[in-house]
DNA sequence: GTTGTGATTCGAAGGTTGTCTAAGTAGCAT
DNA sequence: ATGCTACTTAGACAACCTTCGAATCACAAC
């Protein structure tokens, strides 16, 4: 990505995505476009050594397990998150590449106009 | 925002986002989570003068004139763009303060681990 | 006025999603 | 083995989303 080129606009706003592009990127951001997801998300890469426990997780939220463990289901198939278990625990991190390419998505390569 | 912090990733992984912000962050999310309204947003963006007609964005689906209605209606309610009738025809254009605060959530202050 | 074109709104069909309960799997401790 | 705890899978149901055809609105030209 040649990040040398003045622009004032996000990526998405400089050129016409292609229509292939655009599915892929929909199933990405389809993943984070849930509040608990979203939060799930933001915990996991927030928390201690970078990794949670979905215990950790589940507390902070007036859902069921099920539920829970569907939403981080949701987040690992999309590429966002990978988990591990070890022992008597499961344990989620934030695969950062991924979060990247929304990153690299909508922002601004010059300065905002405005925030 | 304090863009001096040295941190290793995206805001959304450096702190827990709260409820509210979540809940605020995925209708904002939900909004562009859709193949046809992310390449709306970038043909809109992307097109001269910053501006593009309806008519020049319907052609370029294989969808009818009230659906391609229905996703700017989504686009603009969520804040994404805005739009005026000039005489015959209806003009929409980003509005890159909301994109920004996409590209703001998850975009990587420093260096990215990989990528 | 009337007619024609661009764009939106309305109502409905079909598919997708978020949530739950119930049941299942994996590991630890007794 | 038995039981207990942590987590996932399976199935079901309500809510929502995408899409369409038909109707409607807005404007320009005649």
């Amino acid at each position: 990505m040649t990040a040398s080129t003045i622009a004032c606009c996000a990526p998405i706003a400089r050129e016409p995505l292609g229509e292939t592009e655009a599915a892929e990127l929909a199933v990405l951001l389809k993943a984070v476009a849930d509040p608990v997801r979203l939060r799930l998300l933001s915990m996991i890469g927030s928390h201690a050594g970078g990794e949670a426990c979905v215990c950790d997780l589940t507390d902070a939220f007036d859902l069921t397990a099920p539920t829970i463990s569907h939403h981080l289901k949701v987040l690992r198939t999309a590429g966002l998150i990978d988990s591990e278990r070890r022992g008597t625990w499961v344990y989620y991190w934030i695969v950062p590449e991924t979060v990247n390419r929304l990153g690299a998505l909508f922002a601004p390569l010059a300065e905002p106009a405005a925030i």
